[in-house]
DNA sequence: GAATGTGACGTAACCGGTTACGCAGCGCTG
DNA sequence: CAGCGCTGCGTAACCGGTTACGTCACATTC
């Protein structure tokens, strides 16, 4: 049974270590860090005081006089988006790994909090940071050039902004593939629910369909390109369902939608549903990320999937590679990261597809 | 467009900015604290001072100092339960709300890397902690126990700990209200996929079931209480379908299912399907956590709901009033927020359901 | 045996803040 | 006008580590 003890005998320090052990500071340190030689009975000596008085070292005191804090930032949007955690935990694995901590940050796709964010991590001497950036562009990432320290940006990049490593993700080849699916199951009116053009990714992905599109030799009928809500809002679902039904009681509706995320998905697959349309064979379906349940869904929905868990890793490979081979100052990198298109009985016309 | 300037001019410190305006460091500390009477001209000159040099301090230094970071650790067995980014962005939210920073931890269920995270953010002096424990026990909080810091646990207790706050789930409450809705809808033989009883959530969940049966004057069938595999492990789905296929080839099959994690109740909804039972005429069926998904499942299934960001908040409240209000002395309080029974087509039999 | 080298460790400055204490100048009182 | 208190601010110690530099004892060399 633990009780609290009002921390009587106060946390130990190196000095005090160094005392019980009758050696210098220096000494000390330099058994904890190996960074001199020390002979074995001294380091014995040392060890077994620093065990008795059950010391352990202040990473501030540390971060302060090393300059380094073996701490890195991790910044989000927001940590409820569908991708969000696994993102979180594969970056945070790695860093993990390698004896970083991690300050995190959820900002709500708020765009000055996302900036506090940023310079909070700054200020508390983190040594480097990953951003999945939600703003168009971030002027407090000046403090991180400045100081020579490196920021890698997850899943896009940022207007206005060098100096930085982006892990991409495959939004346009994402889109296109998508389509050219769709056209290859026969579809002949391709509806798309996108997405507010914020951020790169939303551009992407619908550059992506555009040129699907076109590179089909067809045109881009605009009745059939709704914008809905972000992600984020929680009215996603809601708009993919009522444009769905707009959508279908079009002149001439779509045979095909391509929702751009997973809400408005949803939100579609109720309204065809509802209307008494077969998927995939009167209107084919597809979605944008492979969540758990997907394919739990009535039918098993295909999706454009996103490698989240490499991207994270990757982003945290990266900063963790700029930090210890102190190639801060090469050119920064950009890599891409494909997606995949996993079809599943929503899109599957022939009916091969395997759930 | 921006770019790395590898750090020429140094980051300002505070006596940089006291020379540049002309006052001593203790000023300019007092004028960015308002920690004493500065004049106001006086005050001007330092804040021009820092506005030019583009000062900013050092948390570190300041933590150092102070002995307090403004900073909380949150701790949690895995990111990646369907519950947990709630209950972390809740809490970060409170948290960033009243000026802390988050040092995160994602332990991955491993009982050594929960320990090691614990010591890691005591070692970065946080001011309190956040907990979901996953070990039966935690030694190193002691660590927090005797520097007087605030641990607040979240979700369940730890046995052989005390001297820390606990925000628990009414798990006892929920699987009894599960189980006297599924009696009330005429169930006569109601089934449960259990969880391996590592932490107190599993055992209340399971105690609750229990006290539910043998309340209505039945027994508990043996037969009826498979024990799947844990969220985390990623097989909780196929072993709810596995286990539901068992259940259903018995001799007297159940009438009723209450599975105690979303995965296993989705397995457990495709084994019925699939064997053609109807939902919830033939066999009903109850889950537990109210995800977005839940109710676009055929049919929307029913479930006790966690109120998880309740949860998360009043971590966030408590470990912050102990921290503001300093009355860390007091005796730990323990408190247990209420689940909801959510009702929903899947164990509905009157149909009344507003899904 | 003096000079030089080397192995093992100690001293004290430093990182960048906070703050206890001290001090000058002024107005006021008796 | 000596003495007092108050106002506004500076000096330097301190938080707990790291590390450049110094020192001492002993071995080696010629």
């Amino acid at each position: 049974m633990m009780t609290i003890m009002n921390g009587k005998n106060p946390v130990p320090t190196i000095r005090a270590v160094a005392v019980e052990a009758g050696v210098s500071v220096a000494t000390v340190s330099a058994v904890i860090n190996q960074t001199r030689f020390v002979s074995a009975e001294t380091a014995r000596r040392v060890n077994e005081a620093i065990k008795r008085s059950g010391y352990r070292p202040n990473r501030l005191a540390r971060g302060l006089s090393t300059r380094q804090t073996k701490t890195i930032g991790i910044v989000m949007p927001t940590i409820l988006s569908p991708i969000a955690p696994l993102l979180l935990k594969s970056a945070a694995d790695v860093l993990h790994e390698h004896g970083f901590a991690v300050l995190f940050s959820n900002t709500e796709m708020q765009a000055t909090w996302e900036e506090q964010a940023i310079e909070l991590m700054f200020d508390s001497q983190v040594d480097g940071l990953l951003v999945v950036p939600a703003s168009e562009t971030l002027d407090t990432l000046k403090l991180f050039a400045d100081a020579g320290k490196p920021v890698v940006l997850l899943l896009h990049g940022l207007s206005g902004v060098s100096g930085c490593d982006v892990i991409r993700s495959g939004n346009f080849k994402g889109s296109l593939d998508a389509v050219n699916h769709l056209i290859g199951q026969g579809a002949q009116r391709i509806a798309v629910l996108a997405l507010p053009l914020v951020s790169e990714s939303e551009k992407d992905r619908m550059d992506g369909f555009r040129t699907g599109i076109l590179a089909a030799g067809r045109t881009l009928d605009p009745e059939l390109i709704r914008v809905g809500a972000p992600s984020e809002s929680g009215d996603s679902e809601q708009h993919g369902y009522q444009e769905t039904l707009k959508l279908m009681t079009l002149q001439h509706p779509p045979d095909a939608i391509f929702a751009m995320n997973q809400y408005m998905a949803i939100g579609a697959l109720s309204a065809l549903k509802e209307l008494g349309q077969r998927i995939p064979s009167d209107v084919a379906l597809i979605g944008y990320d492979d969540l758990i349940w997907t394919r739990n869904l009535e039918p098993p929905l295909s999706v454009v999937a996103q490698q989240v868990e490499l991207i994270g890793r990757m982003g945290a490979m990266r900063l963790i590679g700029r930090l210890e081979n102190n190639d801060r100052y090469d050119t920064p990198e950009s890599v891409t990261v494909d997606t995949h298109l996993i079809v599943r009985a929503s899109s599957d016309r022939a009916g091969t597809a395997t759930g």
